[in-house]
DNA sequence: AATCAAAATGAACATACGTTCATACAGATT
DNA sequence: AATCTGTATGAACGTATGTTCATTTTGATT
């Protein structure tokens, strides 16, 4: 700091102090190196040696910030999950009042580069193959729970119009499966996986199931 | 061996002795033991004191009959592959020749409790998550490639018409996305999930993609 | 029955891993 | 400027893990 602050001036930061804002930073230092190591060596090979190497950030850290790796790790998953939230609310909000433009606009949000990309690909992967043995993670991977599928499914109903609530329902459930059916096609071939060419057949599949509605 | 053979009289079974049929019933024990561990304990639960546990056998038995713990888990990757295919094959050669029929006996195939089972899917999704760390076992998990989607894509062509590959080739690409969608739903809800509703909402899609055909 | 060789065993070994904690550092406070 | 307090460090520790190998067992051969 070269600047000095005046005696009736508050801090930089008006809420926290530089020292909250280091350990925030840091905190989430861990979170992205964590991340990266999730990509390049898989779980298995998400070593604390590794973050530590990643992070650049001391060997104790982690156990300062998240009590033990464990917690590290469902923090990355917790952070993936809120970001995956955020994308397709937005893109919900702008989609305007139209409801085959919302179901469109959940689509469409569900291949955002934003979400859709290897790194995070390999990370909801990985949690998800450990959902079994490890429970804990369920929250932030399962889609039937989540509030995409509650949102897609009530864009269905209204797309249905009243008293076919089941057949919505099953519509809703064959495009909540195709969505994650791409998913697994881009983690498996990040490469030659087509977003246009993915989206454009999820595109099809909803027109056909809604064949009133156009999109 | 309380019983005494003839001089003349070969080994009780004639290809191999008593000496193979252990071996090789150790082998498969090793494997078996090694898709309870991954079952229930996840990837990174299953450690050689694990599958020396289950199994019963040997600490050394892994290097003995593997090399190694990572060739145990890629014959066990490569057992499940193998069983899949056994799978939909058998159900495609009992499916007769109509087009349709063959298509509707492919997904069914999909949902065949022999395949589509907790223990399989951890399985599974275990190293479909491994996989870009771990590009070994990607022959084995990989859809694009795999002989089935081949098979799917034919009959999709064959539905289509002459003239329409484009079309057949996205409708088969959805209907594989919405069979991996159904599977990992399974995975991730295998109390709740029902493999009636699931297939008939993948007929429900097929129907649609294919309105000239019935199912 | 004796001999041979392949298979099986499990203790021993080296390494990898996650966690702990005494110490050092650096904002914040006075 | 001095003191305080929460943050950061990294060496040390105990445990877990995969592999090796001398020894034992056992089916096959003579």
């Amino acid at each position: 700091m070269t600047t000095t602050n005046n005696a009736s001036t508050p801090p930089a930061t008006p809420s926290e102090g530089l020292r909250d804002r280091k350990k925030a930073h840091h905190r989430n230092l861990l979170i992205q190196a964590t991340g990266e190591a999730v990509m390049n060596h898989g779980v298995r090979g998400t070593t604390i040696d590794r973050i530590q190497q990643i992070s650049g950030l001391s060997r104790g850290m982690i156990s300062l910030h998240f009590g033990s790796k464990e917690n590290l790790l469902l923090a990355l998953i917790e952070q993936l999950a809120e970001e995956y939230t955020e994308n397709w609310r937005a893109a919900v909000d702008h989609g305007g009042e139209d409801p085959a433009g919302r179901l469109l606009a959940l689509m469409r949000a569900d291949f955002a580069p934003a979400v859709l990309n290897r790194r995070n690909m390999v990370i909801w992967f990985a949690f998800r193959a450990e959902t079994p043995a490890n429970p804990q993670y369920r929250p932030f991977v399962d889609s039937r729970e989540s509030n995409f599928r509650q949102a897609l499914t009530e864009t269905c109903r209204t797309l249905s119009g009243p008293g076919n609530e089941a057949l919505a329902d099953q519509r809703a459930y064959a495009l909540t499966a195709l969505l994650e059916g791409m998913w697994a096609d881009f983690h498996l071939n990040p490469d030659s996986f087509n977003r246009i060419e993915a989206l454009e057949t999820c595109v099809l599949v909803a027109s056909r199931l809604f064949p009133e509605h156009s999109f």
